[in-house]
DNA sequence: CTGAAAGCGCTTACAG
DNA sequence: CTGAAAGCGCTTACAG
């Protein structure tokens, strides 16, 4: 590991043989079991440690795999989503004997993410989290390299990807607004540019066909970012022009959080008066009062497919499927 | 990027040059103007990259610099300390033209560390989170690149390190309780293991040595990890063995979380009965309740000094200074 | 099973 | 300023 260190051909003399029978005694090649004992012994006695730099040049492999979040590095942290699968990610990854290249970079900086994606090295990636633009796309592209997405990407980019159930997760919580006799259901929803600009969210979709089967639309549709403030401030104009509003359905639990802090402050009591459904089952889920009722998303899942799913790719030369979707379940607590 | 693409063979034979006058143009060499714009737009043309393996083979230089963390992944996106300080190394590395490489293992993983480490192909590296162990010393030492530390390395291993003012931040935790007229008072204090065993921990001793200064000494000390629940079990060990407690220096904030809502619990009320005084100054300190009370240490430089002193090291062949002490500042609320 | 040779894509002395 | 050549440390056909 040492710059100037021992190299291959220093173990080749050492074990007394060429520098190619080196080669095949320590990597997968043909060799004598004495040959090979004689290399390993002698590449342990030296601390040999291969090259990757020019392995990689030989082999066009570098066994590093990108994991690209197109999100400021404080907002990734502080999301439950992406820190969570993207640890999960590092994990399986790691398992798979592939090395985890965190590509975290702000959503309007494609040139830095080009630079980035490029000095990983990477073999292939996985998009966790997109926003899209046009040039982004354009540098995915131009990666070249297999790519798979968590979350279905946006209608032009056709990628392989993992995503829970989105429209039965939208579903369910129409229904347990609605089966709770509520009916002026507003809904806020996570950012736009996260699919492409005319395709509609379908966690929207979802509520929406159930708010259908029972007679009712929404009263209102505020999209805006992950956050706890976007769910404050959509509560609020909520509550300012439509004050009939009973039932909340918020796209993760850190919006229902803000939600349900701002019913508080005005005195709503919740579940009594208004009904709020978060996204996500996050431990945040439990720690907010009420307790929230959600949809649980298989996130450890997730990352075990879209693991997988490249791994496959990498090794047998083409996807084992285009896309897996995993079901989502409703987890009752007393916010409804 | 593509692979089986163009080379800086096919971007002279374009420009009508040799090779290595290709080379010269696009990197720092001579060339005349005219031969730089030609070769340049030939690269421009041919969309060419340059291979990274290749050039780290001639250059020994990958540009890449580890970021080692020995956390699971969990804790360390939920730890407020280490995620922030590693989004603020990212920032600063990758101001730098570096590439910032997160090198995330489990503490009793020093082969994996090892194998992460070196596939990672840093130039050099930045410890963020340490906990000490004889076999991730070895790994670190026989790295052989320039590292440096966040917080100061244990006894035995010299290496440069950029670290808030702990002993002042201990001594000012004592100050403000025993001017609250607080005279039991208990330390909650961070792990034991990111120090050498016999190493007492610097906000301790600070905190110790004020309390000395008013005739006291802590009636309890007790390490854990950085977690709220930590916060919480030691309060109740405090409480159940030592009920005139009137005062608890925690090592962070998240303990210092866990410590208020174990006495809400059991009725004893801050600040009226007992006070208590965090360390780190991050969100969740303005979101308890009471508003904590605690010490605030300058992230954002820790990380821009480290990233300085690695950037100069890696430049200049040697280090700056072998370590730069922050200071930090109480920053007053409502739980003294 | 083993060795000599070619070559991955670059950079950098060395001459001119 | 420019080109021909050597070489970074490996792996992999190719002969034997």
């Amino acid at each position: 590991m040492v710059r100037g260190s021992v190299t291959i051909r220093d173990v080749a003399r050492h074990a007394g043989v060429s520098i190619s029978t080196a080669s095949r005694a320590l990597g997968g090649g043909s060799a004598s079991a004495k040959t090979r004992t004689k290399v390993q012994q002698a590449a342990t006695a030296l601390h040999f440690v291969p090259n990757t730099a020019a392995q990689q040049l030989i082999t066009g492999r570098s066994n590093v795999v990108a994991i690209m979040i197109t999100e400021t590095p404080d907002f990734m942290f502080q999301d439950a989503f992406i820190s969570s699968i993207t640890s999960q990610l590092m994990n399986s990854f790691t398992k798979a004997n592939l090395f985890p290249f965190l590509v975290l970079i702000a959503p309007n900086d494609a040139e830095g993410f080009a630079r980035l994606l490029h000095n990983s090295r990477a073999d292939g990636m996985v998009v966790v989290s997109f926003h899209y633009s046009e040039q982004f796309a354009t540098v995915i592209e131009q990666f070249g390299r297999p790519t798979v997405f968590v979350g279905k990407p946006p209608l032009d980019m056709d990628y392989p990807y993992v995503d829970p159930d989105q429209l039965q997760g939208g579903r369910m919580a129409g229904q347990v607004l609605t089966a709770r006799g509520r009916r002026h259901i507003a809904i806020i929803e996570g950012p736009t540019d996260m699919h492409s600009p005319n395709e509609r969210n379908d966690r929207t979709t979802g509520c929406v066909r159930a708010l259908h089967d029972a007679g009712l639309s929404p009263i209102a549709t505020i999209p805006g970012p992950y956050t706890m403030r976007h769910g404050i401030e959509a509560a609020h104009e909520v509550l300012t022009e439509h004050p009939e509003v009973d039932g909340f359905f918020a796209h993760s639990d850190q919006i229902a959080a803000g939600v349900l802090h701002l019913l508080h402050q005005h005195d709503r009591h919740v579940p009594r008066d208004i009904s709020v459904v978060g996204f996500d089952n996050f431990q945040v889920a439990g720690l907010v009062s009420p307790p929230l009722t959600t949809i649980a998303q298989p996130l450890n899942q997730l990352a075990e497919a879209a693991t997988e799913m490249l791994c496959a790719r990498l090794e047998q030369g083409q996807w084992p499927y285009r896309r897996k979707i995993f079901p989502v379940h409703l987890v009752e607590r007393d916010s409804v």
